[in-house]
RNA sequence: GGAGGGGUGGCAGAGUGGUCAAAUGCAACGGACUGUAAAUCCGUCGACGUUAGUCUACGAAGGUUCAAAUCCUUCCCCCUCCA
Protein backbone atom coordinates (compact mmCIF):
# COMPACT_ATOMS: atom_id res chain seq x y z
CA UNK A 1 0.00 0.00 0.00
CA UNK A 2 2.89 2.49 0.61
CA UNK A 3 4.70 3.71 -1.85
CA UNK A 4 8.73 4.12 -1.18
CA UNK A 5 9.64 4.95 -4.70
CA UNK A 6 10.53 8.56 -5.30
CA UNK A 7 11.68 8.86 -1.63
CA UNK A 8 14.88 9.27 -0.74
CA UNK A 9 16.69 11.71 1.54
CA UNK A 10 19.29 14.22 1.30
CA UNK A 11 22.34 15.12 3.10
CA UNK A 12 20.24 17.48 5.30
CA UNK A 13 17.70 14.62 6.15
CA UNK A 14 15.01 15.81 3.59
CA UNK A 15 11.86 14.00 2.18
CA UNK A 16 12.42 14.94 -1.30
CA UNK A 17 11.21 13.26 -4.66
CA UNK A 18 7.76 12.04 -5.79
CA UNK A 19 5.09 14.42 -6.40
CA UNK A 20 3.99 14.14 -3.02
CA UNK A 21 6.68 14.09 -0.37
CA UNK A 22 5.59 11.40 2.03
CA UNK A 23 2.93 8.70 0.54
CA UNK A 24 -0.75 9.60 2.03
CA UNK A 25 -1.14 6.87 4.25
CA UNK A 26 1.43 7.33 6.74
CA UNK A 27 1.52 8.61 9.81
CA UNK A 28 3.61 8.67 12.38
CA UNK A 29 2.91 8.17 16.39
CA UNK A 30 5.35 9.33 19.00
CA UNK A 31 4.32 8.10 22.36
CA UNK A 32 6.01 8.12 25.88
CA UNK A 33 5.57 9.38 29.06
CA UNK A 34 5.58 12.79 30.41
CA UNK A 35 8.91 14.47 30.52
CA UNK A 36 10.43 12.24 28.50
CA UNK A 37 11.33 14.02 25.45
CA UNK A 38 8.50 12.83 22.97
CA UNK A 39 7.50 16.87 22.09
CA UNK A 40 10.76 17.36 21.18
CA UNK A 41 11.27 14.82 19.23
CA UNK A 42 8.04 14.70 17.50
CA UNK A 43 9.64 18.58 16.38
CA UNK A 44 12.67 17.27 15.60
CA UNK A 45 10.77 14.42 13.58
CA UNK A 46 8.87 17.24 12.17
CA UNK A 47 11.58 19.72 10.67
CA UNK A 48 13.39 17.11 8.87
CA UNK A 49 10.58 14.90 7.21
CA UNK A 50 8.25 18.12 6.55
CA UNK A 51 5.60 16.91 9.23
CA UNK A 52 3.03 18.19 11.60
CA UNK A 53 3.11 18.01 15.07
CA UNK A 54 -0.57 16.48 16.22
CA UNK A 55 -1.07 16.24 20.01
CA UNK A 56 -2.48 13.53 21.52
CA UNK A 57 -1.81 14.28 24.51
CA UNK A 58 -5.44 15.02 26.72
CA UNK A 59 -4.28 18.06 29.04
CA UNK A 60 -2.68 19.53 26.28
CA UNK A 61 -5.85 20.19 24.66
CA UNK A 62 -6.58 22.68 26.87
CA UNK A 63 -6.13 26.28 26.39
CA UNK A 64 -5.38 27.64 30.19
CA UNK A 65 -2.56 25.68 31.36
CA UNK A 66 0.02 25.71 28.54
CA UNK A 67 2.99 25.80 31.19
CA UNK A 68 1.54 23.14 34.10
CA UNK A 69 1.04 20.89 30.68
CA UNK A 70 3.96 21.31 29.41
CA UNK A 71 2.73 22.71 25.88
CA UNK A 72 5.37 23.32 23.39
CA UNK A 73 6.84 27.02 23.77
CA UNK A 74 5.07 29.98 21.13
CA UNK A 75 8.66 29.60 19.78
CA UNK A 76 8.55 26.06 19.03
CA UNK A 77 4.78 26.19 17.44
CA UNK A 78 6.40 28.88 14.76
CA UNK A 79 9.48 26.81 13.97
CA UNK A 80 7.12 23.79 13.16
CA UNK A 81 3.28 23.62 13.01
CA UNK A 82 1.77 22.28 15.96
CA UNK A 83 -2.15 21.25 15.97
CA UNK A 84 -4.43 20.74 18.49
CA UNK A 85 -2.76 22.34 21.58
CA UNK A 86 -4.93 24.51 23.59
CA UNK A 87 -8.20 24.38 21.21
CA UNK A 88 -10.36 23.53 24.52
CA UNK A 89 -11.57 25.60 27.06
CA UNK A 90 -11.25 24.58 30.57
CA UNK A 91 -14.84 24.58 31.12
CA UNK A 92 -15.31 21.85 28.73
CA UNK A 93 -14.53 18.35 28.87
CA UNK A 94 -12.42 16.46 26.23
CA UNK A 95 -13.18 13.23 25.73
CA UNK A 96 -12.06 10.00 22.95
CA UNK A 97 -14.04 10.44 20.61
CA UNK A 98 -13.77 14.07 20.56
CA UNK A 99 -10.10 14.52 20.33
CA UNK A 100 -10.28 11.59 17.45
CA UNK A 101 -12.74 13.48 15.24
CA UNK A 102 -10.12 16.64 15.99
CA UNK A 103 -7.21 14.28 15.29
CA UNK A 104 -8.64 12.13 11.70
CA UNK A 105 -9.65 15.61 10.24
CA UNK A 106 -6.13 17.17 11.20
CA UNK A 107 -4.17 14.30 9.92
CA UNK A 108 -6.44 14.00 6.69
CA UNK A 109 -5.54 18.31 6.55
CA UNK A 110 -2.27 17.17 6.92
CA UNK A 111 -1.76 14.35 4.29
CA UNK A 112 -3.49 16.61 1.71
CA UNK A 113 -0.94 19.44 1.82
CA UNK A 114 1.96 16.67 1.37
CA UNK A 115 3.02 16.42 4.66
CA UNK A 116 3.81 13.84 7.18
CA UNK A 117 1.28 14.11 10.33
CA UNK A 118 3.23 13.07 13.57
CA UNK A 119 0.87 12.47 16.53
CA UNK A 120 2.57 12.98 19.78
CA UNK A 121 1.40 12.37 23.05
CA UNK A 122 1.03 10.51 26.13
CA UNK A 123 -2.61 9.75 26.36
CA UNK A 124 -2.57 6.21 25.79
CA UNK A 125 -5.94 5.56 24.99
CA UNK A 126 -6.12 8.26 22.49
CA UNK A 127 -3.41 6.64 20.56
CA UNK A 128 -4.67 3.54 21.28
CA UNK A 129 -8.83 4.78 19.78
CA UNK A 130 -6.77 6.12 16.61
CA UNK A 131 -4.87 3.30 15.79
CA UNK A 132 -7.01 0.51 16.69
CA UNK A 133 -10.42 1.93 16.35
CA UNK A 134 -13.18 2.81 19.08
CA UNK A 135 -16.31 0.98 19.91
CA UNK A 136 -19.47 1.84 17.83
CA UNK A 137 -21.47 2.80 20.63
CA UNK A 138 -23.40 6.46 19.77
CA UNK A 139 -22.42 9.80 21.33
CA UNK A 140 -24.61 9.25 25.30
CA UNK A 141 -25.34 12.06 27.54
CA UNK A 142 -22.97 12.28 30.67
CA UNK A 143 -24.36 12.09 33.92
CA UNK A 144 -21.49 13.20 35.58
CA UNK A 145 -22.89 15.12 38.92
CA UNK A 146 -24.75 11.75 39.63
CA UNK A 147 -24.10 8.48 42.14
CA UNK A 148 -24.09 5.37 40.61
CA UNK A 149 -24.18 2.40 42.63
CA UNK A 150 -22.35 -1.01 41.58
CA UNK A 151 -24.86 -3.28 42.83
CA UNK A 152 -27.63 -1.62 40.29
CA UNK A 153 -25.90 -2.85 37.37
CA UNK A 154 -27.25 -6.53 38.24
CA UNK A 155 -30.26 -5.40 36.67
CA UNK A 156 -28.99 -4.73 33.08
CA UNK A 157 -25.31 -5.52 32.65
CA UNK A 158 -24.53 -8.51 34.48
CA UNK A 159 -21.41 -8.51 32.71
CA UNK A 160 -20.11 -5.44 34.02
CA UNK A 161 -21.65 -6.07 37.42
CA UNK A 162 -18.66 -8.83 37.68
CA UNK A 163 -15.93 -7.29 35.60
CA UNK A 164 -16.42 -3.39 37.64
CA UNK A 165 -14.92 -3.69 41.03
CA UNK A 166 -17.56 -1.56 43.10
CA UNK A 167 -15.14 1.62 43.77
CA UNK A 168 -14.30 1.96 40.04
CA UNK A 169 -16.80 4.75 39.83
CA UNK A 170 -15.38 5.79 36.25
CA UNK A 171 -16.56 2.79 34.35
CA UNK A 172 -19.80 2.22 36.36
CA UNK A 173 -20.78 5.54 35.79
CA UNK A 174 -20.14 4.89 31.86
CA UNK A 175 -21.88 1.30 32.03
CA UNK A 176 -24.95 3.38 33.15
CA UNK A 177 -24.97 6.12 30.85
CA UNK A 178 -24.80 3.61 28.03
CA UNK A 179 -27.74 1.71 28.72
CA UNK A 180 -29.53 4.44 29.63
CA UNK A 181 -29.02 6.19 26.51
CA UNK A 182 -28.96 2.74 24.25
CA UNK A 183 -31.41 0.53 26.19
CA UNK A 184 -27.92 -2.16 25.45
CA UNK A 185 -25.54 -2.74 27.72
CA UNK A 186 -21.89 -1.88 27.42
CA UNK A 187 -20.41 -5.01 28.05
CA UNK A 188 -22.77 -5.96 24.65
CA UNK A 189 -21.11 -2.88 22.94
CA UNK A 190 -17.89 -3.72 23.95
CA UNK A 191 -18.63 -7.19 21.76
CA UNK A 192 -18.97 -5.72 18.78
CA UNK A 193 -15.64 -4.82 16.38
CA UNK A 194 -14.09 -1.63 17.11
CA UNK A 195 -14.27 1.07 14.17
CA UNK A 196 -11.25 2.17 12.65
CA UNK A 197 -11.73 5.92 12.39
CA UNK A 198 -8.32 6.12 9.92
CA UNK A 199 -8.61 2.61 7.81
CA UNK A 200 -7.01 3.82 5.24
CA UNK A 201 -3.89 4.69 7.37
CA UNK A 202 -0.61 3.07 7.96
CA UNK A 203 0.61 3.76 11.94
CA UNK A 204 4.33 3.38 12.62
CA UNK A 205 5.11 4.12 16.26
CA UNK A 206 8.02 5.46 18.36
CA UNK A 207 7.39 5.23 21.61
CA UNK A 208 10.06 6.25 24.35
CA UNK A 209 10.10 4.43 27.70
CA UNK A 210 12.55 5.23 30.46
CA UNK A 211 12.96 4.19 33.46
CA UNK A 212 11.07 5.69 35.69
CA UNK A 213 14.16 6.76 37.83
CA UNK A 214 15.31 8.39 34.64
CA UNK A 215 12.35 10.50 34.25
CA UNK A 216 12.35 11.01 38.67
CA UNK A 217 14.53 13.99 38.45
CA UNK A 218 13.65 15.47 35.02
CA UNK A 219 10.18 15.64 36.37
CA UNK A 220 11.57 17.81 39.73
CA UNK A 221 13.35 20.17 37.85
CA UNK A 222 10.39 20.57 35.26
CA UNK A 223 8.13 21.52 37.92
CA UNK A 224 10.65 23.95 39.90
CA UNK A 225 10.94 25.66 36.40
CA UNK A 226 7.10 25.64 36.13
CA UNK A 227 7.05 27.48 38.82
CA UNK A 228 9.83 30.11 37.91
CA UNK A 229 7.78 30.64 34.52
CA UNK A 230 4.27 31.46 36.41
CA UNK A 231 2.53 28.56 36.60
CA UNK A 232 1.31 29.70 39.70
CA UNK A 233 -0.60 32.65 37.93
CA UNK A 234 -1.71 30.14 35.87
CA UNK A 235 -3.51 28.18 38.33
CA UNK A 236 -4.64 31.40 39.54
CA UNK A 237 -7.21 32.60 36.69
CA UNK A 238 -8.40 29.08 36.14
CA UNK A 239 -9.24 29.49 40.08
CA UNK A 240 -11.37 32.93 39.05
CA UNK A 241 -12.77 30.60 36.36
CA UNK A 242 -14.90 28.83 39.34
CA UNK A 243 -15.22 26.36 37.74
CA UNK A 244 -16.53 22.42 38.68
CA UNK A 245 -13.69 20.70 40.90
CA UNK A 246 -14.41 17.82 38.71
CA UNK A 247 -13.68 18.56 35.40
CA UNK A 248 -10.88 17.36 33.21
CA UNK A 249 -8.83 20.51 33.21
CA UNK A 250 -9.33 20.98 36.95
CA UNK A 251 -7.76 17.71 37.33
CA UNK A 252 -4.75 18.27 35.62
CA UNK A 253 -1.27 17.39 37.35
CA UNK A 254 -0.17 20.62 39.56
CA UNK A 255 -3.86 22.40 39.53
CA UNK A 256 -5.13 20.54 42.58
CA UNK A 257 -1.76 20.76 44.29
CA UNK A 258 -1.44 24.39 43.67
CA UNK A 259 -5.17 25.57 44.33
CA UNK A 260 -4.41 24.23 47.95
CA UNK A 261 -1.76 26.23 48.33
CA UNK A 262 -3.49 29.26 46.34
CA UNK A 263 -6.14 28.86 48.94
CA UNK A 264 -3.63 28.74 52.17
CA UNK A 265 -4.16 25.40 52.69
CA UNK A 266 -0.70 23.58 52.42
CA UNK A 267 2.95 25.29 52.34
CA UNK A 268 4.50 25.96 48.73
CA UNK A 269 7.12 23.07 49.51
CA UNK A 270 4.27 20.66 50.31
CA UNK A 271 2.33 21.64 47.28
CA UNK A 272 5.15 21.60 45.03
CA UNK A 273 5.76 18.06 46.57
CA UNK A 274 2.89 16.46 46.10
CA UNK A 275 3.04 17.70 42.97
CA UNK A 276 6.12 15.88 41.85
CA UNK A 277 4.88 12.89 43.66
CA UNK A 278 1.55 12.77 41.70
CA UNK A 279 3.74 13.54 38.46
CA UNK A 280 5.83 10.70 39.09
CA UNK A 281 2.90 8.35 39.11
CA UNK A 282 1.05 9.23 36.20
CA UNK A 283 4.89 8.45 34.29
CA UNK A 284 4.29 5.25 36.11
CA UNK A 285 0.90 4.64 34.56
CA UNK A 286 1.66 5.98 31.21
CA UNK A 287 4.86 3.45 31.32
CA UNK A 288 3.10 0.86 32.09
CA UNK A 289 0.09 1.56 29.01
CA UNK A 290 2.64 1.96 26.45
CA UNK A 291 4.65 -0.98 27.72
CA UNK A 292 1.99 -3.60 27.26
CA UNK A 293 -0.44 -1.54 25.16
CA UNK A 294 1.52 -0.08 22.29
CA UNK A 295 2.69 -2.04 19.52
CA UNK A 296 5.72 0.51 18.01
CA UNK A 297 8.42 0.08 15.57
CA UNK A 298 10.83 2.00 16.90
CA UNK A 299 11.47 1.93 20.94
CA UNK A 300 14.15 4.18 22.51
CA UNK A 301 15.01 3.14 26.10
CA UNK A 302 16.14 6.62 27.53
CA UNK A 303 14.58 9.91 27.34
CA UNK A 304 15.48 12.01 24.20
CA UNK A 305 17.22 15.19 24.36
CA UNK A 306 17.06 17.25 21.05
CA UNK A 307 18.93 16.72 17.79
CA UNK A 308 19.69 13.67 19.15
CA UNK A 309 20.96 12.61 15.46
CA UNK A 310 21.46 8.88 15.75
CA UNK A 311 17.88 8.66 17.25
CA UNK A 312 16.53 10.12 14.14
CA UNK A 313 18.29 8.30 12.05
CA UNK A 314 17.29 5.31 13.23
CA UNK A 315 13.57 6.57 13.08
CA UNK A 316 13.69 8.24 9.67
CA UNK A 317 15.60 4.38 8.62
CA UNK A 318 12.59 2.34 10.04
CA UNK A 319 10.13 4.47 8.25
CA UNK A 320 11.52 4.38 5.24
CA UNK A 321 11.61 0.70 5.26
CA UNK A 322 8.18 0.15 7.48
CA UNK A 323 7.10 1.68 3.90
CA UNK A 324 7.69 -0.14 1.47
CA UNK A 325 5.30 -3.16 2.14
C1' G B 1 13.32 23.12 88.71
C1' G B 2 7.67 21.63 88.92
C1' A B 3 3.23 19.30 86.24
C1' G B 4 1.58 16.57 82.30
C1' G B 5 1.80 14.10 77.32
C1' G B 6 4.60 11.11 74.15
C1' G B 7 8.46 7.79 71.60
C1' U B 8 5.02 1.97 66.98
C1' G B 9 6.87 -0.57 60.27
C1' G B 10 9.85 4.59 54.73
C1' C B 11 6.27 8.59 56.82
C1' A B 12 1.64 9.83 59.43
C1' G B 13 -1.17 7.26 62.90
C1' A B 14 -4.39 3.21 65.59
C1' G B 15 -3.61 -0.51 69.07
C1' U B 16 -2.94 -0.61 75.47
C1' G B 17 -1.71 -8.44 78.39
C1' G B 18 -3.01 -13.52 74.21
C1' U B 19 -7.24 -13.52 68.19
C1' C B 20 -0.55 -8.49 66.59
C1' A B 21 4.14 -9.01 61.76
C1' A B 22 0.76 -5.00 64.34
C1' A B 23 -5.86 -1.26 61.83
C1' U B 24 -6.03 2.82 58.52
C1' G B 25 -4.00 6.58 55.30
C1' C B 26 0.30 8.09 52.45
C1' A B 27 4.63 6.75 49.89
C1' A B 28 6.97 2.65 47.31
C1' C B 29 6.59 -1.58 43.81
C1' G B 30 3.66 -4.26 40.14
C1' G B 31 -0.77 -4.40 37.17
C1' A B 32 -5.44 -3.08 34.60
C1' C B 33 -7.53 0.22 31.21
C1' U B 34 -12.86 0.16 24.67
C1' G B 35 -16.21 7.98 24.81
C1' U B 36 -13.84 12.33 32.10
C1' A B 37 -7.85 8.79 30.78
C1' A B 38 -2.85 14.00 33.80
C1' A B 39 -9.20 10.07 34.91
C1' U B 40 -10.56 5.55 37.44
C1' C B 41 -9.44 0.99 39.56
C1' C B 42 -6.80 -3.57 41.33
C1' G B 43 -2.69 -6.41 43.71
C1' U B 44 1.84 -6.52 46.84
C1' C B 45 4.14 -4.19 50.80
C1' G B 46 9.61 -6.85 57.82
C1' A B 47 13.20 -10.96 56.22
C1' C B 48 13.80 -16.10 54.34
C1' G B 49 10.38 -20.01 52.25
C1' U B 50 6.10 -22.30 46.76
C1' U B 51 3.24 -23.88 51.32
C1' A B 52 3.45 -25.17 56.35
C1' G B 53 6.61 -22.29 58.91
C1' U B 54 11.02 -19.99 60.93
C1' C B 55 13.46 -15.59 62.39
C1' U B 56 13.86 -10.28 63.60
C1' A B 57 10.53 -6.39 65.18
C1' C B 58 6.60 -1.48 68.53
C1' G B 59 13.17 4.28 71.84
C1' A B 60 17.24 1.25 75.14
C1' A B 61 18.26 -2.14 79.04
C1' G B 62 16.32 -5.11 82.67
C1' G B 63 11.93 -7.34 85.17
C1' U B 64 6.73 -9.50 86.09
C1' U B 65 3.82 -13.31 83.35
C1' C B 66 2.37 -19.66 80.50
C1' A B 67 2.07 -15.14 77.25
C1' A B 68 4.05 -8.12 76.66
C1' A B 69 3.80 -3.11 71.50
C1' U B 70 0.54 -3.40 75.74
C1' C B 71 2.21 -4.09 83.10
C1' C B 72 6.74 -2.61 86.44
C1' U B 73 11.89 -0.36 87.04
C1' U B 74 15.89 2.46 85.31
C1' C B 75 17.98 5.14 81.34
C1' C B 76 17.90 8.12 76.70
C1' C B 77 15.10 11.46 73.63
C1' C B 78 10.84 14.67 72.24
C1' C B 79 6.57 17.99 73.12
C1' U B 80 3.17 21.16 76.06
C1' C B 81 2.16 23.98 80.31
C1' C B 82 3.87 26.25 84.98
C1' A B 83 8.33 28.45 87.03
Amino acid sequence: MANPAGFTFRNDGRWIGGGRRVQKDLVLIVAGPTASGKSQLAMDLASRLSGVVINADSMQMYKDTPILSAMPSNEDMETVPHKLFGVLSSSKRGSVAGWLDLAVREIKKTWKDGKLPIVAGGTGMYIDALINGVSPIPEVEAKIGEKFEHDGLREFDIESYKKLKPGDTTRIRRAYEVFAATGIAISEWHKKPLVKKLPEAEFLAVKILPLKKDLEEKISKRLDMMLEQGALTEVLRLMEKDLASDLPAMKALGVPEFSAYLRDEVSREKALELAKVHTNQYAKRQITWFKHKLKADVILQKCYSRAEESVLKKIIDVAQKGVKL
